[in-house]
DNA sequence: GCGACAG
DNA sequence: ATCTTGTCGC
């Protein structure tokens, strides 16, 4: 398990080298070990603020009661770039891993897993330099083609890279824009979309995910960061 | 050159 | 991602 510490100082070419070099450890199969509990993971932050408030909420599965939950305060300067994400968030992520006192069997995070241009999107990232089990859950579309799944409840549609299926585009909600979901590492896409199906529980976001990002907005509005405004003109 | 572009 | 009121549709 390495330290993700250092990405403050990579430059964009230094990250991308990094994910040529981690996207070779990646293994998409099935986990067969049982699943008794889940967490779900966030990052909260003001526009233009170098704080990043993470976030972990532990469930156990299938009831999805919480039963544990961790945080973290951390500093960046690493930019939101597409495709680069893991680098600015994974870092404070990792502090809030480590202040987990016991760890999930699973983890969800709120991005792409291998629906990336390398296959490391941030679930994919995370769960390398972790080892745990991961499923990359985002609200909107990185990588792969894609059909529009039936306006039905659970209707899917895989997510294809020419002839290699990255994910599946799931209709967690009628009405509402589909979620993409996408393995991380160490769990097949079955599996993942299974898992997602079962945490969906009447909202378009998966709970764990949902209840992650509760907690980070409340950890950032109660840290006095809720409302900075754009720096004035004149102060 | 033009459009796309996780959070 | 965050800010922010009303408004359209089921």
């Amino acid at each position: 398990m390495e330290d993700p510490s250092g990405y403050e100082h990579f430059t964009p070419a230094d990250a991308i080298a990094h994910q040529q070099e981690l996207r070779k450890q990646i293994s998409i199969k099935e986990l067969t070990s049982p699943i008794r509990t889940i967490a779900g993971a966030d990052v909260s932050f003001n526009k233009n603020s170098e704080v990043l408030y993470a976030g972990i909420v532990v469930f156990t599965y299938p009831e999805l009661k919480i039963i544990s939950t961790a945080t973290a305060i951390a500093h960046t300067t690493f930019p939101y770039i597409s495709g680069l994400l893991a680098f600015r968030e994974v870092p404070a992520l990792f502090n809030a891993w480590n202040n987990l006192v016991i760890k999930p069997d699973l983890l969800v995070l709120d991005g792409q897993g291998i629906a990336h241009e390398r296959r490391m999107g941030i679930a994919t990232h995370f769960g390398l330099i972790t080892t745990i089990p991961t499923i990359g859950s985002a609200k909107s579309r990185l990588y792969g083609n894609f059909n529009e799944p039936a306006d039905k409840p659970f209707a899917e549609s895989p997510m294809y890279h020419n002839n290699e299926q990255v994910g599946v585009a799931l209709r967690s909600k009628v009405r509402c824009n589909p979620i993409y979901i996408s393995p991380g590492h160490n769990i097949s896409i079955r599996q993942s979309v299974d898992v997602i199906r079962n945490c969906i529980r009447g909202y378009r976001i998966p709970e764990p995910t949902r209840q992650a990002h509760f907690l980070v907005n409340k950890i950032r509005i109660e840290h006095g960061d809720g409302t900075a405004k754009q720096p004035g003109l004149f102060d």
